[in-house]
DNA sequence: CGTAACATGTAATCCGTTACATGATTCG
DNA sequence: CGAATCATGTAACGGATTACATGTTACG
């Protein structure tokens, strides 16, 4: 049992879905950070049936390719329960490409510095947008009880705080850069 | 050429490294999210040298192994500042497990939740206190020049400005379940 | 006397992604 | 009539991790 297999079962928890369902979900969730690929759902769903977590429902559909729906058993639910207390958080883990980028950009004039700041303030603001835009798609959501609604606008929100800190720290980044810069007009010398 | 190439050159780019001294620093700065692992260094450092972007000088030490030092060439600084200034820049990733966790618990008890919403809380309160003692080291670092010594502080202040988002998070995830709590004692039979 | 740090490399494995394969329907 | 959506699966590839292999010195 892999991460993937919980985050399935625990989709699962809510309602009963397809395979194809939980691409769906998957895609545009940024909070299961996986692609969404075929391979890895239907391989987990295969996993998640083998251990009699889930059973599947197969529905005939004429004019139509056949559904399999999966439903958590109650096994699965013990199961889901259990590694959810049991398993001790872990701390995030960041892939900033930028930070790699921008960090050997020392050497630079401080032009092209603000220059890539800004080109990344841009595409983070536009990140921002979009995750104030999902978190309010989520309000208007039909057919969730309020508990899985509160969890999921939680969950936006992370993401809306975490684009609000990156914003705030470029701020930050930017006032530095100007310091530096005014430190340099004084003694240009400097080794 | 990967990304991991390109975070190379620019650690060569401040000053010439050995492959063992590109893993300690890899291992020890979380920006450079790789786990800083033989296979993937000692390949990139071949490929870099293959297109003639570092040269290696072999230093024979009697009673100690080898060692290779590698300095970054002209071609590789200017493939460097090229590639610096040419990528756009990408929306960090977040892998949030934890969330994963948490999303699932909406069917546990309220208690339960706060209870590993405090265990969360825990590590990201550790964790915060990592980062600001990494920031606090780099400040005493020797032999950084003032650029280089900015970089280093921004990065690390990146990384305590996202645990302090976090946090921030979890109490305002905190808050919502008390908000919740209260509601679902004025009307419990709510479905 | 075992373990950690120094130092360079390779092999095996795992996880995740893209792409492929199939096939019906619907929309522009 | 091609592209997109629905629907399930497999194959191939590439990136990253762990573990293996080798050998010295220094420290507790």
């Amino acid at each position: 049992m892999m991460m993937i297999d919980y985050a399935i079962l625990g989709l699962l928890s809510w309602k009963p879905l397809t395979g194809y369902d939980v691409k769906r979900v998957m895609q545009d969730s940024p909070f299961l950070y996986w692609s969404g690929n075929n391979n890895q759902i239907y391989k987990a769903l295969m996993r998640l049936l083998e251990n009699g977590f889930v059973t599947n429902e197969i529905q005939y559909q004429e004019s139509a390719p056949n559904k399999k729906i999966y439903s958590i058993t109650e096994s699965g639910m013990s199961e889901l329960l259990r590694w959810v207390m049991s398993e001790e958080p872990e701390v995030p883990e960041f892939k900033k490409t930028f930070l790699i980028q921008l960090s050997w950009a020392g050497c630079l004039e401080t032009e092209k510095v603000e220059e890539l700041l800004a080109r990344y303030e841009k595409i983070m603001t536009q990140q921002l947008a979009m995750r104030r835009e999902e978190k309010c798609r989520e309000k208007n959501f039909p057919n969730r009880s309020k508990q899985e609604h509160f969890m999921w606008e939680m969950i936006y929100d992370n993401f809306v705080m975490m684009c609000e800190a990156e914003l705030c720290w470029i701020q930050s980044f930017r006032e530095g850069l100007e310091h530096l810069k005014r430190e340099n007009k004084h003694e240009p010398q400097e080794d």
